[in-house]
DNA sequence: CCGATAAGGTTCGATATCAGACCTTATGGT
DNA sequence: ACCATAAGGTCTGATATCGAACCTTATCGG
């Protein structure tokens, strides 16, 4: 009744039921960590020559007992991402400075879920933009976006400006405190910022996002939400293109 | 340098890290293999007198071992939403009439869960309905939107509807194809129905619905993407004004 | 200079989960 | 009537992870 032989054309209800259940378990935890912390260091969030938070603090966030934590950081270690030191205000210190992207970088991830990941995008960040307009942001907040802004436009090579458009793109999903749409936004920054780092830059393409954060930035702040969306949404037509093409 | 002191105010940097850094892994499969099996039971995803899929089938696409799922099974079975009969042709049948929704029910998660999911779900719905309506459908793809459709105007109870609801709206977002897309959709439906479980329904808002639905469903069968997009929208803010002002 | 403290390092037993082989039962086809 | 088959049921050893206590090292404050 439920299950659809092979033959035969799949019964769409099927779908939903693959819909509903989905995998539930990342495979070997040790494993997520050591990605997950790879990531943060690549995306810039801990850059090079900071301390990580301490072990206990990392491992509470992440879920995961201390012994798995400490096994990712090992590896890490062994990977030249970290140096640590012990007793007082030790720690691990990041030792990590990005690389100018090529395309001699290989892509992890099947083709097909990358421009899952655009087509997604195209959704949720203008939706994310448009949300941040939409509220009365904190002084704090509104320095945090400037300053994210800042760091995006005067990011000084191609490898420090693909961290920041990160950060850029977290700080504004951030302004909303709605942890789905956060959540959402950072996994597709993780599957952007792979795929960025897969393909060539051109400067003409770096000063057009300049403008298009800029113009994001200042409808935010200015709380003009439609606007904000709009610009956002071709902010991603523009990248998806530009990806699509040298992909 | 990076952990925020109590009492200043967090570095903003610091939310970001907090985005980056969730927690990876819901503690117990075992626990997150029942809510997902009954959660599919409760959507009506497996309806009632349907036998579900084999033991070994299911295991891989939750990726959780056998034994882990059998030991949800069993829960399921003692909690009286399951039989289950061996030998060729056997298995597990569900056993479960959906309640008529009441204020009595609880709400299992905190307040600000459900009203992050409705913000979300504002976002991407709408978004979903959008790119569904840009594609060509299959005839496959329109037959299942028109079934769904049609349960969900026929639907002879509350409880019924509200089922057939949840399944109108996976039904759209799987006709996107795009699967980070489909699991942003289920996740918000499945806090939806949540909630909607634990208030009056109105028969008027139910018509309501019902021409929202139709208008949607009418929308992306023509194609008419700013159209779909549009409705529902209205859908969204419809049922979240209800929501927010029952609970 | 010295103790309180905040870090990382180590160890160990308990438990959850996995992977896979194997057993048992009922059904459907020949 | 029989037997291949498709299900659920059982068992076991390996491994991952947890969690919690405890040790070691270095720094900071008085």
């Amino acid at each position: 009744m439920t299950a659809a032989p092979d033959d035969a054309v799949a019964d769409p209800q099927d779908d939903l039921a693959a819909a509903v259940l989905r995998p539930l378990r990342a495979h070997h935890a040790f494993e997520s960590c050591v990605e997950m912390l790879a990531t943060s260091i690549r995306l810039g969030i801990y850059p090079d020559g900071t301390t990580l938070p301490p072990e206990r603090e990392l491992a509470e966030r992440m879920s995961v007992s201390r012994s798995t934590l400490r096994e990712a950081i090992g590896a890490l270690r062994d990977a030249g991402l970290l140096t640590t030191r012990r007793g007082r205000g030790g720690g691990s210190v990041v030792d990590f400075r990005p690389e100018e992207p090529g395309a001699s970088v290989q892509l992890e991830r099947p083709r097909d879920e990358l421009l899952d990941a655009l087509a997604f995008r195209r959704i949720v960040e203008p939706g994310a933009a448009h949300e941040a307009a939409q509220r009365t942001l904190t002084l704090a907040q509104a320095e945090m976006l400037r300053g994210s802004l800042d760091r995006v436009s005067t990011a000084s090579s191609n490898a420090v400006h693909r961290q920041a458009d990160s950060q850029f793109h977290l700080a504004i999903a951030s302004l909303t405190d709605s942890p789905m749409l956060i959540d959402a936004v950072t996994n597709v920054q993780i599957r952007l910022h792979e795929m960025l780092g897969a393909i060539p830059v051109l400067d003409r393409n770096i000063d057009h996002s300049r403008q298009q954060h800029a113009a994001i930035a200042e409808a935010i702040l200015a709380g003009d939400a439609a606007k904000a969306r709009r610009v956002m949404e071709s902010h991603c037509d523009d990248t998806a293109a530009l990806l699509r093409g040298l992909m």
